[in-house]
DNA sequence: TTGGGTGCAAATCATTTGCAATTAT
DNA sequence: ATAATTGCAAATGATTTGCACCCAA
C-alpha cells in the first residue's frame, strides 16, 4: 500500500512469482531503482533507500542487487573508475556513452554494431555471449 | 648487457629518452612485458619479474605500471572479473575477444565498428575520447 | 652527492561474508 | 514455526601509500 510506482510494482510482483521473500528494505531499493533515471552506484543507491527505510544497510543494498541481477531485474556495469552502477533493465538491449567531464550516461544502440560483432568473432571460430561497448566522450564545441 | 629483446630494449630507450631512472626492477618487468604475449595482470607480472630480479616487490610493479602506462608503454584494461591486466602498447588500435571458457584473450580490429561508433557519438552532439569493446565469446561447436 | 626509486607494512576502497537476531511466509 | 533475510563488524582482494633506506645519474 506505499506509494509505489507502477514500475516499483512490477519489480515487486516479479521477486514474488521468483519465489523471493518482499522485505521491507527491498520494496525501498526497487523504489529507489524504479524512480532512478541516472545509472547509481551501491553507495548513491543506499542513500536514497535509506530516506524510504531507515533501516536498510549497505551490505543488503549489495546482497539484493546480486539478487535482482541475477533474476535479470538489474543490470550491473563496470564503467572506468569507481565501482559498479546499476540500472533497471529495460526490454531494448543498449549501449553506453559516458560523459567524461560530467560522469553523465546516455544510453544509445546499433543493429549495425552488433551485427558487425557477431559477424567479426563468427569469422575468428567465436560465439559472442555477451558484450560491453562504452564510448567515453566529451560534448563537442 | 643484459639477455634483454629488442622489443625491452626500445621501451628501455623510452624511459631514458623520458627522464625516468632505469632501475633494476623497472628493466625486470619491462623484460616480462616485452616477453609477454598473452595479457598478464600485475601478480603474473610480478611472479615472473622475480625469477629475473628476487628483489621487485608487488609494490614496485603497481607503481611502475602506472608510470609506462602514463608514459603510454603499456595500456592497462580493466575486463570483467578479476584486477587489471596488461599488455606493451603496439602501433595499431585493437580490442579484444575473451574466451568465457579459457580467459584467453584474442585481438581484433575494425575499422567499420570505429566508424560507427564516431557516427554515433557526433550525432549526439559528441566526440569519442576513447573507448572500450569487449566481446565476450565462447568457441563455436 | 642527492632526489628519485624501492621494499615493507599499513591504509584504502569496493564488495563480501560469518553470525546471531529478525521477520516474511 | 522456521527458513530466508538482515545488520553489524570483521574479512577479502586489488591497489595505493607513508616512510626510512637505497642507488642511478
Amino acid at each position: 500500500m506505499g506509494g509505489e510506482s507502477d514500475k516499483t510494482e512490477k519489480m515487486i510482483a516479479a521477486l514474488k512469482k521468483a519465489g523471493i521473500r518482499v522485505t521491507r528494505q527491498r520494496i525501498a531499493l526497487l523504489s529507489v531503482l524504479g524512480d532512478a533515471d541516472d545509472h547509481p552506484d551501491a553507495v548513491e543507491l543506499h542513500n536514497r533507500a535509506k530516506e524510504i527505510e531507515p533501516s536498510v544497510s549497505l551490505a543488503t543494498v549489495y546482497r539484493t542487487l546480486s539478487v535482482l541481477e541475477e533474476g535479470g531485474v538489474v543490470h550491473r556495469h563496470a564503467f572506468d573508475g569507481g565501482g559498479a552502477r546499476f540500472e533497471t533493465s529495460h526490454e531494448e538491449h543498449h549501449d553506453h556513452i559516458l560523459d567524461v567531464d560530467t560522469g553523465e550516461v546516455i544510453e544509445f544502440q546499433s543493429d549495425k554494431i552488433e551485427q558487425l560483432q557477431d559477424k567479426i568473432a563468427r569469422e575468428l571460430g567465436y560465439e559472442v555471449v555477451h558484450h560491453r561497448l562504452e564510448l567515453y566522450c566529451r560534448k563537442k564545441p
